[in-house]
DNA sequence: TGGCGATGCTAAAACGTTTCAAGAGCAGGG
DNA sequence: CCCTGCTCTTGAAACGTTTTAGCATCGCCA
C-alpha cells in the first residue's frame, strides 16, 4: 500500500557534524556542545565552530537527534473529522500553543475510527511524536485503557471518566444549554421551544438536561410539545419549526442544539413571516462563522473549540516537560454566550 | 525559549529489535528483514520472529528508521494563516491525500512571514519531513530561490513564475471572476455592478481583469461607476452598496470579490427592500460555509482550496517517490461556479 | 570428489547525533 | 616536585535501525 519513495540513489552528500568538526579543527563532541550551547567551551572554539557551520551550511539532522535525545519536538492532534470546522478550530488552537513552545503539530484524522486512533497511539510508541491530544467521540473501554497506559504523554479533549488518570479538558455543555435558555428567559421571553439533535447521542442528552434545568430553575414546567428533534442539519432545523407549530403551542423563543439547525429554523420563520427577534428570539450553539453573517446575526453559545485546543496543548506540554504534577489535571471549560441580533430585546 | 522536556530520567526500557532477536533466537538483521518482509527468509523463522514481536510488544522506533532510511514519511504544509477557513480547507485536502499514501501531515503556520517559511524549509533540510507544500501570499525573489533549491521535495500552491522549475498548483482566478459575470449576463441580467477587494492586492487585480474581460466579451462597455471597493469584510460589502447606489446607475446584478462582502451587500439590499434575486442577483466568491446558509443561499465561485491541497499533495508525493518526471509539473485549476438562490432566474 | 549456484542466515558497518569517562594543560598549595 | 582541583577538549560508546558482505549448508551436476 505505502509506495515507498525511491530517492535513495541521489543522496546530495549531506554535511554532517563531522565535516564541521574537521573544518573547525575540533572533535565532533565539541561541535555538539557548541550547538547545544553548553557552558564549558572556550570563546575561540565557539567562534571557529560557528564559522565552520556557516561556511559549510550545516543543519543538524533531526532524526539522529531524536534518536539520541529520545525527543521529537512534535505533538499529534487526533480528531474524528478534520472537515468539521469545530476540529479545525481546535487544530488552530493547538498549533499556536505548540509552535510557541517550539513544537510542531502533526494532524491525524481518525474518522471517529478506533483503529485509526490506535494507529496514532502507535505513532506515540514509535516515538514519532512526543505526545498526543485525542479528541474522541466515542470513549470506549479500550480507548480509556490505551490512553491510561500512555498517561505520561497524552491529553484527552472530551468526556473522559473523572477517575481516569489522564490529563483531560472537558466541556460543561449542560451549562451551555442552560446559558442559552437562561438568556432567553432573562430577556423577557416566556415560552422557549427547543430543537434538539439526534436523540441517543451524548450532545443530545446534555443539551436536553441543560434545557430542563434552566426551565426548572425559572420555575417553568417542562412541556414535551415544545421540543422537536433534528439531525443537526439545516433542513432538519427548517422542518422542525413546522412540527413545533403543528403542536399548536405559541412560543416566543427558540433554542437550537447547533447553529446549523438554528439557521434553518430562522429561515423557515422568516418564510412564515414570523419576525426574528421581535416575535421569536433564536439562539444556536457552536458559534460557526455563518452565525456572524446571517440576517439577523445569530445569538449563540460558543463551545470554545479553539480555546480547548489551546488549553489541551498547554497541559500536554506541561506534562511532557515534567512541570505537571503526579496527578492528572482536569480542566472544565465553560461555554460562553455570544449575544447577537437574533435574540435582541424588542 | 524552548523549554526542553525532562523525561530523560525515567526511560521505560524500550523493547528493541535486539530483544526480539534474542527471544526468537535469530540475529537482528533477520528480524529487520522479517519486518520489511523481504523475500529470502524461511517460514519458520518468520513465524518465530512474529511470535516474539507480539510477545514482547515490540514497535519499531521511528527516529532510528528515519535516520537509516533517510525517510520520515512526513510532509509539511506551510500556510500564512491557519485561522482562515481557506487554508484549513487546504489542510484537509492535503491531509487526506497524505494519509492515503501512509504519510503524516505536519502543519506550519507562517503568518505570511518569510522568516517562518524559511524555518519550515530548514525543517526540510533537517530531514524532519520528506517534503513540503508551500502556500505563500508573497512570492519574493528569496522565496523563489529557496524553493528552487529544494525543487526535489517541494510543491508550491499559488502564483509562482512559470519558468521556476518547481511543482506548482495554480489557480486561474481571472477565470473565476469571468465565470461569475458570464453567469449573471448569461441568465439575462443587463448591468453587473462589482464590489472588489482592497486595491493594490493581487486578488483585486485578477478579479478586476476577469470582470472587465467578461464584459468585453459580451460587448458591454466598462463603467467605473459600477465598481466599488471594499476590504473583504462584511461591513465593507454592506457599505459599498450605498456607494454604488449613490452613483445613480441602476443595476440588476452584483458581483462581489468574496462571499463575506457579498453577504454584507445582500444584507444591505434586503434592508433597502431590494429583492434578491428578483431585482438584483448576487454572486460571491470563495464558497464559504455561510454561503450555503444565508437567505437566500449565495451563488458563488468556489476557488477549490481543498482540491488544490489534494492535488498539491499528490504532486509532491509523485515527486518524492520518483514517479514524477524531470520537468516541474504545473497544474492550473479552474474555479467552479456554484449556482444557488441569490442568482436564480426570475 | 570438487565445484557451483542457491538459499537462509549472521556479523558488522553504517546513519548523525549526544553524552560520558577520561585526558591534557595549567595554577596553586604543600 | 607531587598532589589536587580546575577548565576545556577528546575519543568512544551509545541510540535502534537497515544494509552489505560474507559464511554455512545443501543439493546438484559434471
Amino acid at each position: 500500500m505505502n509506495r515507498l519513495p525511491a530517492k535513495l540513489g541521489g543522496v546530495p552528500a549531506h554535511v554532517t557534524i563531522a565535516d564541521v568538526a574537521k573544518r573547525a579543527g575540533v572533535s565532533v563532541g565539541t561541535v555538539s556542545r557548541v550547538l547545544n550551547n553548553a557552558e564549558n567551551c572556550g570563546m575561540d572554539v565557539r567562534l571557529r565552530v560557528r564559522e565552520a557551520i556557516d561556511a559549510l551550511g550545516y543543519t543538524p539532522n533531526h532524526a539522529a537527534r531524536s534518536l539520541k535525545r529520545r525527543l521529537t519536538m512534535q505533538v499529534a492532534l487526533v480528531v474524528p473529522d478534520l472537515a468539521n470546522p469545530v476540529y479545525t478550530q481546535m487544530a488552530v488552537g493547538v498549533q499556536g500553543e505548540a509552535a510557541a513552545a517550539g513544537y510542531h503539530l502533526t494532524l491525524v484524522n481518525s474518522g471517529g475510527d478506533w483503529a485509526e486512533e490506535r494507529l496514532a497511539l502507535q505513532g506515540l510508541e514509535e516515538r514519532q511524536v512526543d505526545g498526543a491530544i485525542f479528541c474522541s467521540l466515542k470513549v470506549t473501554q479500550g480507548f480509556i485503557r490505551s490512553v491510561t497506559v500512555h498517561a505520561g504523554s497524552v491529553c484527552v479533549i472530551g468526556g473522559l471518566p473523572l477517575d481516569c488518570p489522564v490529563d483531560n479538558v472537558r466541556l460543561d455543555s449542560v451549562r451551555g444549554a442552560e446559558l442559552a435558555v437562561e438568556h432567553l428567559l432573562g430577556s423577557g421571553r416566556r415560552t422557549v421551544a427547543f430543537i434538539n439533535g439526534t436523540s441517543g447521542t451524548v450532545p443530545h442528552d446534555t443539551r436536553n438536561r441543560g434545557y430542563r434545568q434552566a426551565l426548572a430553575e425559572a420555575g417553568i414546567e417542562y412541556d414535551g410539545r415544545l421540543v422537536a428533534s433534528g439531525d443537526f442539519t439545516m433542513v432538519s432545523g427548517y422542518e422542525a419549526v413546522d412540527r413545533l407549530r403543528a403542536q399548536g403551542l405559541e412560543f416566543d423563543a427558540l433554542f437550537c442544539a447547533n447553529d446549523t439547525m438554528a439557521l434553518g429554523a430562522m429561515r423557515r420563520l422568516q418564510e412564515l413571516k414570523i419576525a426574528v427577534p421581535e416575535q421569536v428570539a433564536v439562539v444556536g450553539m457552536d458559534d460557526i462563522e455563518a452565525a456572524r453573517m446571517s440576517t439577523p446575526t445569530l445569538t449563540t453559545v460558543s463551545l470554545l473549540a479553539r480555546e480547548r485546543g489551546r488549553i489541551a496543548c498547554e497541559m500536554l506540554l506541561r506534562r511532557l516537560t515534567g512541570e505537571a504534577g503526579a496527578e492528572a489535571e482536569k480542566v472544565t471549560v465553560l461555554p460562553k454566550l455570544i449575544r447577537r441580533e437574533s435574540s435582541a430585546t424588542q
